[in-house]
DNA sequence: TTGTAACATATGAATAATGTAATATATGAG
DNA sequence: CTCATATATTACATTATTCATATGTTACAA
């Protein structure tokens, strides 16, 4: 893995590494959501689930589309589901803690 | 996925989120290296290889062992590689470049 | 047009991450 | 002890991230 490439996986692994992205992200697993109801899920003000959905899509790994006055967001990068299963899946026998 | 969850996860991607350290833990999963070695092998300069060791230590993705005046370390936490594998897998059919 | 709901953006302050350069520590040789 | 090699740590400047507040925009209804 050369530095450029490295550079890139490190950006999508930037792009994701947020406890709110993580919990929109899972949110978004189920199908599109629209901001309201991310808003309502988190307990987590309106305009840092903006930031932080518009900081996504601007890494890719979101997609959004707008229906009257809602947007309504979406996985575009669906490796990122794959990630958290990575990370989630692995907390039961989980080696960050203590691993002997 | 509760907040404290998220912070847990968010953590584990945040120690790995960066070229170097990437390129560190690409290189031990082929099993231990000295410090010396990983510098030789990047082109980085010692000391910050140490610092992303060290960092990566503590958050337990790494452990080391000292053997006379060498210092040798492998990965602790697996889960790191299959993240890797995850992310450099899909670097083939990559959805974050441009999707359709 | 005005008003309102839903969302986005700008700004700034606080904090965290990064790299550099210098210095410190540890081990072993002699 | 002194010296050399290998590695770690510190201090500092720079840049990036995060959050909160306030303001702006869009779509639509009346």
């Amino acid at each position: 893995m050369n530095y450029e490439m490295a550079q890139h996986v490190a950006d999508v692994l930037k792009a994701v590494a947020h406890p709110v992205r993580l919990q929109i992200i899972e949110l978004l697993e189920n199908g599109e959501q629209c901001v309201g109801d991310i808003v309502k899920k988190l307990d987590v003000p309106q305009a840092v689930v903006s930031q932080q959905l518009g900081l996504m899509k601007d890494k890719q790994v979101l997609q959004s589309r707008r229906q009257g006055t809602s947007v309504f967001y979406t996985i575009k990068n669906e490796n990122v589901i794959k990630l958290l299963h990575c990370l989630c899946h692995h907390c039961d026998n989980d080696s960050t803690q203590n691993s002997e």
